[in-house]
This record gives C-alpha cells, sequence and structure tokens, in this order.
DNA sequence: CATGAATAATAATTCAAG
DNA sequence: CTTGAATTATTATTCATG
C-alpha cells in the first residue's frame, strides 16, 4: 500500500504531463503508474491537492495546479 | 433580454462578493441581482469566463477567477 | 485515518428552438 | 449565436470496513 502521499506526487505528476479532463482519466493513469484507486480516492486527493478544474476555450476543462497554469499549458 | 456580458459582469460581480459554492446558488444570486436564467447557461458562462471552482481545505469549494486568487488567499 | 462501493449532488452537454 | 429543459456525465459524499 504505497502511501497516500507517494500517490498524490503521481497525481501531479501525471497533470503536469498529460492533459486530464476527467477523473475518471486520471484515476487510469494512475492505474498505469502502479496506484489502483477509486474515483472516490481521486476526487479526495484533488481536493486535498486543491487542484482545480479549468474550462478550456474550445469547452474542454483539464485539472492543473493553480501555481502552474500560467506558465505551463500542456 | 439583458445581454450575456452584462450577465457576465453580474457573475464576476456576485462571485466577488459572496462565496459562491454551487452553480445552482450562483443561479440564484443571478435571479435576485435580475438575470433569470438556467443551470445551464450558469455552467456556460463559467466556462467562457474560466472561473474556477476552488477546493476549499475544509471541504467546501467555491468559485473563483484564477486572477485574484494568487493573491487573495486567506 | 484511508479507502471503496454505492449514492447523492453538481455540472456539462444534447437537443430543440428562438 | 444564445438559451432552457431534459439528459448524461462527472464529482462529492455517505456509509461501511480495515
Amino acid at each position: 500500500m504505497s502511501s497516500k502521499s507517494a500517490r498524490q506526487a503521481a497525481v501531479l505528476d501525471v497533470i503536469r504531463t498529460r492533459r486530464v479532463t476527467s477523473q475518471d482519466q486520471l484515476r487510469q493513469l494512475l492505474g498505469k503508474a502502479g496506484f489502483a484507486v477509486t474515483q472516490a480516492t481521486v476526487s479526495r486527493d484533488i481536493r486535498e491537492l486543491r487542484l482545480v478544474k479549468v474550462p478550456g476555450a474550445e469547452g474542454v476543462g483539464h485539472y492543473t495546479l493553480p501555481e502552474e497554469w500560467e506558465s505551463t499549458t500542456p
């Protein structure tokens, strides 16, 4: 049971490298990274990390960390 | 039919002065401000204004404009 | 306390229509 | 192009369980 903090670090890594548009997508990517969790947990991680879903101009929103989305928009 | 931009200005005003935690709450406040719209429209306005819902530490999230929460984070 | 399963709540989108 | 009503999708929370 890899600690929560390890998983949350993975969450940050994932959203930095991919355009994640839903918690379920994030859940799947976490699975590939070795963290099998449910959407409920992803939701809690997002809250604890204070990630936000920014509505894209075109329509697709994606999760990001407030601090970063100004500079990096992958 | 007060223009969309007038309504969206009201949206910004509302979220600046109240802690809005859901689109439905925002819809109600807009109603009081003289803009009767449905949740669908509120959702679209939020997207167009690129407002985000920031997860509060305690659990309650609220809508805000990215630009502003950097400076004002209580 | 951390989590999952199920559920409730909220938000996005579709489908007309003006 | 803008909107509302209804629907779908997504997210938050509740209710156990370890």
